[in-house]
DNA sequence: AGCACGCCGACT
DNA sequence: GTCGGCGTGCTC
């Protein structure tokens, strides 16, 4: 069929822009198609259809993204073969960033629509659509002044007059997100007690009161946090402040069909506040007036899917697309986003008044108790916690969770390891058979791979195991265990000792009375560019769990990083760090992207860049299964340049793949892969 | 990814 | 003469 006349006669436009989902490079753009009469009616931009793609000879899914009344296209446009859902799914401000976002990424559009659109849930969307039909007017949050009072939403009035942000002059926050400001905030490290009663972090009741002022301002609020069970206190802190017909929850683990129902309801006329882990980011939002992000340094803000961008990336893109207020929010603060404010993008927010916890830093020591010595605890800090116990619950930090995270040939000494796949083995509890902690094989009748010896013995200590040492240490006080595999969010205020891996922390009313931080030479001996970032954040996070001038202590450590804890100078730690990394030309100083593939594509793509970033290079250097890896650094100013060159050649590398698959059998040969800015760029 | 188009060797 | 090998290119 040519390309059409202008002049629409029926309804409905002639001509659609459509989005083809699809993971192949070459078809990251968008298509032209003709609209046939009988589907006029029915389009939309951000509906979901069915095109045909007739080179590839199948159907494809995909996005109206654009309707137009004639297309550009040189050629006969193909007809759209059907609408899969008159539903608009996919936000034009959603789009518009995936967009932006693949660009600077190098990769498809289509990956990130994919992690933004839930698949279609067909009696989600019946219910949402009745739902719709007998919704009263569009706006009901708006108030007309000459209404009568009985008009007004009964739900804005019971929850009061425009939140005052407590723990901030109270100008700042607010009116940083009436002035669309920008600003890395430093959370209050204590808790918060809500009308109801229970007990949240400071922060959690900060995010809570930053998206009402948005709220009340007619606008949506985006909160995101690292796991759900920040997620819940957020929730919590946000039933104390806004309805519950307000608050939107969203994230990867729900199902399908929740995420689905969330998205229509972020997708919806009325203001709302969608909470939730990374993927909130990419929530609709048409009128968005502020976005916070709680402790953007967790490692789960970084996407695991491509095109990997961290969700760090998706605020700040998404806060200069929508002209929104940007909030960073937390206990401590990563390179990034000290980067961020040293460039002056960000604006720093400190609390007012200021609160210093009581940081007891302690180097190792003897303990005069043999039990304390045994779970690694210094006489000092035994006291501290033997005193604050009988008082209420007590926080002990530790590295690693299970009871021996790691075991050892008892013969030869080499770690004990999988005979199915080689992983790792450790024990999860005390007495329990080790197991494999790759593919959780139990390991029954194991035998040494290096000595053929069949005993092992542990090393190291988890945390199941310091409560089994802390039970002789603190005879007759309870002990709680919460690690990774099952993490509490909160506990009673009754006397207990609670061992928490770092990160699995739960929540005690009032606060610890004290707060032991173990393990912390081991955390610092990790092999990663951020230890120090990450320690600091750990250690900040569990802080601010303790009441006010409950003591804490950090055994094992000294330096910087010891006094940047006690003076709670946190700041200026990572500022520091971050001087280290420019020197050393290390992100975030620079950015980075790891480019594998094939030892002549690698080369080829590498040959292709700007002169000043190919010189910046490290490696290649070989990697499994046969290919090479090379680490491009380069200026944040290049990334644009960068991208696209790299995303040419990755488009390149894709069409004329099949030169190298005629070579080298099947797909064992790696096409170009590029990954921009991964968070531990050097590992493996 | 799939599929068509196109330009050289063995075949009824 | 032409059937079909897969190398090359394209998908509105």
């Amino acid at each position: 069929m040519p390309a059409v006349a202008d002049t629409p006669v029926g309804g409905g436009p002639r001509v659609v822009r459509v989005m083809v989902e699809s993971p192949l490079p070459q078809l990251d753009r968008l298509f032209d198609y003709a609209v046939p009469e009988r589907l006029r009616e029915q389009i939309t931009p951000g509906i979901r259809v069915r095109v045909p793609l007739r080179s590839a000879g199948r159907i494809a899914d995909g996005f109206v993204v654009e309707t137009a009344s004639s297309s550009e296209h040189g050629g006969d446009l193909s007809e759209i073969d059907d609408v899969v859902s008159t539903v608009s799914v996919l936000a034009p401000e959603v789009w518009r960033l995936a967009r932006a976002l693949a660009d600077r990424a190098g990769g498809s559009a289509s990956d990130v629509v994919r992690l933004a659109v839930p698949p279609r849930q067909v009696r989600v969307e019946k219910a949402h659509l009745a739902g719709a039909e007998n919704a009263s007017p569009r706006h009901p949050e708006v108030v007309d002044p000459s209404t009568s009072p009985t008009d007004v939403d009964p739900s804005v009035e019971d929850h009061g007059p425009v939140p005052v942000v407590v723990g901030y002059r109270s100008t700042d926050l607010a009116g940083l997100v009436a002035a669309r400001g920008r600003a890395a905030v430093d959370a209050v490290p204590l808790l918060v007690e809500l009308p109801d009663g229970s007990w949240v972090g400071h922060w959690a009741l900060t995010a809570a009161q930053l998206a009402a002022v948005s709220l009340a301002a007619g606008d949506n609020a985006v909160v995101a946090v690292p796991d759900y069970r920040d997620e819940e206190h957020v929730l919590q802190a946000l039933a104390a402040v806004l309805p519950p017909d307000r608050v939107v929850r969203l994230d990867s683990r729900q199902s399908n069909a929740d995420r689905y129902r969330a998205l229509l309801r972020a997708r919806g006329d009325e203001p709302v506040v969608v909470v939730g882990n990374r993927s909130v980011l990419l929530a609709p939002s048409t009128r968005l007036g502020v976005i916070v992000v709680f402790d953007d340094g967790d490692p789960s803000f970084s996407e695991p899917l491509a095109p990997y961008v961290h969700a760090r990336d998706t605020a700040l893109l998404r806060q200069t697309q929508q002209e929104s207020a940007l909030v960073f929010l937390g206990h401590s603060r990563s390179t990034d986003v000290q980067r961020l404010v040293e460039i002056g993008f960000l604006a720093e927010v400190r609390p007012d008044p200021r609160y210093q916890p009581r940081v007891v830093p302690t180097v190792r020591q003897a303990a005069s108790d043999g039990f304390a010595a045994q779970a690694r605890i210094p006489s000092s800090a035994y006291a501290e916690a033997r005193a604050a116990v009988e008082h209420g619950p007590v926080l002990i930090q530790v590295a690693s969770p299970g009871y021996s995270p790691r075991l050892a040939c008892v013969d030869c000494g080499d770690t004990a390891r999988c005979l199915r796949c080689n992983g790792p083995l450790q024990q999860r509890e005390r007495g329990a058979t080790p197991s494999c902690a790759w593919c959780g094989a139990l390991a029954v009748s194991w035998h040494c791979r290096t000595c053929e010896g069949t005993r092992m013995r542990a090393v190291g200590t988890g945390a199941s195991r310091t409560a089994d040492e802390l039970g002789k240490a603190f005879p007759g006080v309870r002990i709680i265990v919460s690690d990774g595999a099952r993490a509490l969010t909160h506990v009673d205020d009754a006397p207990a000792i609670v061992v928490a891996t770092r990160g699995a922390e739960p929540v005690a009313p009032g606060g610890y009375r004290a707060v032991l931080l173990l393990d912390g030479e081991r955390m610092l001996a990790r092999e990663s560019l951020r230890v120090a970032e990450d320690c600091l954040r750990w250690w900040a996070n569990a802080t601010a769990l303790a009441a006010r001038r409950a003591p804490v202590v950090l055994v094992g450590v000294g330096g910087a990083i010891a006094s940047a804890l006690a003076t709670w100078e946190l700041a200026r730690f990572v500022s520091a760090e971050l001087a280290d990394r420019r020197v050393l030309r290390f992100p975030p100083a620079v950015r980075v992207a790891t480019v594998t593939g094939a030892v002549e594509t690698v080369a080829r793509a590498l040959d292709d860049l700007p002169d000043e970033v190919r010189t910046e290079t490290l490696g290649p250097v070989d990697v499994d299964p046969a290919g090479v890896r090379a680490i491009v650094r380069f200026d944040y100013a290049r990334g644009h340049d960068v991208a696209l060159a790299l995303r040419s050649q990755v488009i390149r590398a894709a069409t004329d793949r099949r030169k190298a698959l005629g070579q080298k059998r099947a797909r064992a040969v790696p096409t170009l892969r590029v990954r921009f800015d991964d968070v531990e760029p050097f590992a493996d």
